[in-house]
DNA sequence: TTAAAAATCACCCTAAAGTATGAGCCATAA
DNA sequence: TTATGGCTCATACTTTAGGGTGATTTTTAA
């Protein structure tokens, strides 16, 4: 495994190394050929000029580092509309379940008496637990009491 | 002009040329240098091998594009969750521009006397106004009016 | 220019919301 | 055990909201 590591390790090197022979077994041939020339020194000087210049161009395209580029590409997720509740406000305020429960019918649109036929209780009952909201949310009216606790997120 | 813009263009292969041309003189200059030893030849071609590998690799360099590898990184990040009003829903409920302006106003929280010292109106008015928002909107309330609206993003 | 729609206002009446006060029941914490 | 807070309910009252009807003025579109 360590021998097939270096292998893979060196593979250009290696690579290198075997076409540099094959071109010194080419030359060598070369020089056979031409020995009996006129021009036999040029033309094998050209050769060699060419052969070389031809293995510069492939080894530097192999072993340059290709450049990289970055490109951050801007996703936008899907807005998460699962509601947490703001308990440490809630808290705060000292709104009561039963309260919060009122105050979410009450955001839904129901009336006090709606309100009170859904949870089994009078309407005084939701009056009562109406007034103390407005009392705890600082506001004067049904509508104004939403707004807040939306906006503090007491209720969806 | 033109001229300039000639050079600039063909840079790259004005370049080869005087590269090439200055590779010729040292070449002669070896030529005359070795001619006399012994191992002359083999000096000569060695010279010339190295010369012209280093030759193609700056060519290679120079005149091949850069490689490059495209990485696409994604990041996620929360919608900026800005209001973006339903004129469609608002067209077809045919909630005209007064009307809608009411409703912010009763979304915020205001009593209809508040409303109508705002806009400058009569309380009744604004009594006309809400009946036609209920009618338009097939709700009884002020806080369901508010409650549709919201869902079908009438108002923020 | 003329008809339709929008905006304005008034009056009357009912329904609902909201205020004030008091009180009983129950669970839980001091 | 007692006190406290949460939940319940009631009565009486005031305020606000909402429905119905009709009318005038302004704006807009055909």
């Amino acid at each position: 495994m360590q021998i097939l590591n270096f292998f893979i390790r060196y593979k250009i090197v290696i690579l290198y190394g075997i076409v540099l022979a094959m071109l010194l077994f080419l030359l060598k041939w070369l020089e056979l050929q031409f020995i009996v020339s006129n021009y036999s020194f040029e033309i094998y000087a050209g050769s060699i000029a060419v052969m070389f210049t031809a293995l510069g161009i492939w080894l530097a395209l192999k072993l340059t580092k290709p450049k990289t580029i970055l490109i951050e590409r801007e996703i936008y997720t899907e807005r998460p509309n699962v509601f947490i509740l703001n308990e440490k406000e809630l808290a705060k305020l000292n709104i009561s379940k039963r309260e919060l429960d009122v105050l979410q019918l009450m955001a839904f649109g129901l009336s006090n008496q709606e309100i009170a036929s859904k949870l089994f209780v009078s309407l005084n009952t939701i009056k009562t637990h109406t007034t103390k909201i407005f009392e705890k949310l600082n506001v004067k009216r049904r509508t104004q009491a939403i707004e807040v606790a939306k906006r503090l997120s007491i209720i969806p």
